[in-house]
DNA sequence: TTGTCGCGTTGATCTAGATCAATGTGAATG
DNA sequence: CATTCACATTGATCTAGATCAACGCGACAA
């Protein structure tokens, strides 16, 4: 199974740009490509880690559950974000596909080595992880102190941040539309809230013309002031 | 202002504990001690990254707050803590002290620099990031979907992790006792709860014999598999 | 065309936790 | 030892959001 870190569509993005031509030979080696179907997992949480990747294709999820089933979504993964935990032997949360997707598996100890070896890579690691951590504490403030309409209009202008659909915005204008990578369930999950909360939230907007709904994956902002106005303060 | 990392209390905790005696002379170059008051603040939110530090007394809260005040702590320092964004230009979030504190400042880019030098320093950190960031995901969860007594009973169980008081615990027993740095509108910051709600538990935890509360700062944990099973389930 | 299956929305009610309002309490001060 | 001030507790309500329960609707199969 020889994949081809030159062709690689991710190179220039993912933590493997810090790599010289002679380095991603070596790298090539340790790695395989593997499709994952979606709903499929990737890690389970609480089992050792053993692997690490890179998404190549596709969109992830990272969830932690409590024993009863209350699931919270803490993380979101795209194309050329970095998977797992390495230097730890213990995964804290599950992984699993929201579509189907590619990446990039290394195992963790081969992984651990070959960045201890390469600097540059062990820093743009570092530089990932900083950003994902201040991701993770703006959600803590979301989770611990929003209300469900500031939740739900946070929520909103992150993924269009996040997946702005370059050949349907309107450039200098506020209309920009999206499609959710999943289902309202999902939502619920990333937001703390419950699925009926989030579709009362929703219409909420498309009643004030805050947004439309042309079906319920794509999402279209039609005030984006309004919409942050709404996430900072919950002024309705 | 000459300090001396030879005498650090936290040097062999610290990231510093990654340099040999020639190199940490050469950081102890770029560091200032620095004392900080309870109350003060050492970072504020939103501000440009131009230091970072090592705790090396006392306690600080990381914070974030909304225009109306609302506020959540995403964080807490203790000594041999790192402090800062390396690597970043904005602070996202206010770094402020709980008691009377010491930390070791470094010029942000001085340590950057510093840091891009010796790798196995970039490692500490990356390590610690990582770390920071599981415990970070695992808040995350709670906020999003743990109950009032759930809440309290696993902050009390971390606290009483990252504090336990040796000499007052009693060792192959669950009796433990530890002084909470901080009052109860601190503790309803990190919960995402409101003060009455925090107190309300604790005396509700204090009725069922789980904890005893011989002051206000100070915890005692009388039964700390009861604390586990409502951490978990909240099966009151 | 008629199920039916998986979602999402909408409505009615319930409740955990917030809010509002006193009432302790203990350490510091004159 | 009274006074005050900053917290913490306790109690009485209120409400945002959860829960419970239909209902809608498009996709897909028979």
């Amino acid at each position: 199974m020889m994949n081809n870190c030159e062709q690689c569509v991710v190179k220039n993005k993912a933590i493997c740009s810090a790599l010289d031509p002679d380095e991603l030979i070596a790298i090539n080696r340790l790695s395989r490509k593997v499709s994952i179907k979606a709903g499929q997992a990737l890690i389970w949480e609480g089992d050792d880690s053993l692997i690490v990747a890179n998404v190549v294709e596709g969109a992830f999820k990272l969830t932690s559950s409590l024993a009863d089933g209350r699931e919270q979504i803490i993380g979101l993964l795209y194309p050329s974000d970095f998977v797992g935990r390495p230097f730890g032997d213990r995964n804290e949360y599950t992984v699993t596909a929201l579509a189907d997707s590619k990446v990039c598996v290394f195992s963790r100890s081969d992984f651990d080595q070959f960045v201890r070896e390469h600097p540059d890579l062990e820093h743009k690691l570092l530089q990932r992880t900083l950003v994902e951590l201040d991701r993770v504490r703006r959600s803590m403030l979301m989770l611990g102190r929003k209300t469900a309409p500031e939740r739900v209009a946070s929520f909103l202008l992150e993924m269009s941040d996040r997946l702005a659909d370059a050949s349907c915005s309107v450039v200098g204008g506020s209309l920009q539309q999206f499609a959710l990578p999943f289902g309202r369930q999902q939502v619920a999950d990333i937001l703390g809230l419950t699925i009926e909360t989030v579709s009362r939230q929703m219409t909420q907007l498309k009643k004030n013309e805050v947004i439309a709904l042309p079906d319920h994956r794509n999402v279209q902002i039609l005030d984006a002031n309004r919409l942050h106005d709404i996430a900072d303060a919950g002024s309705s």
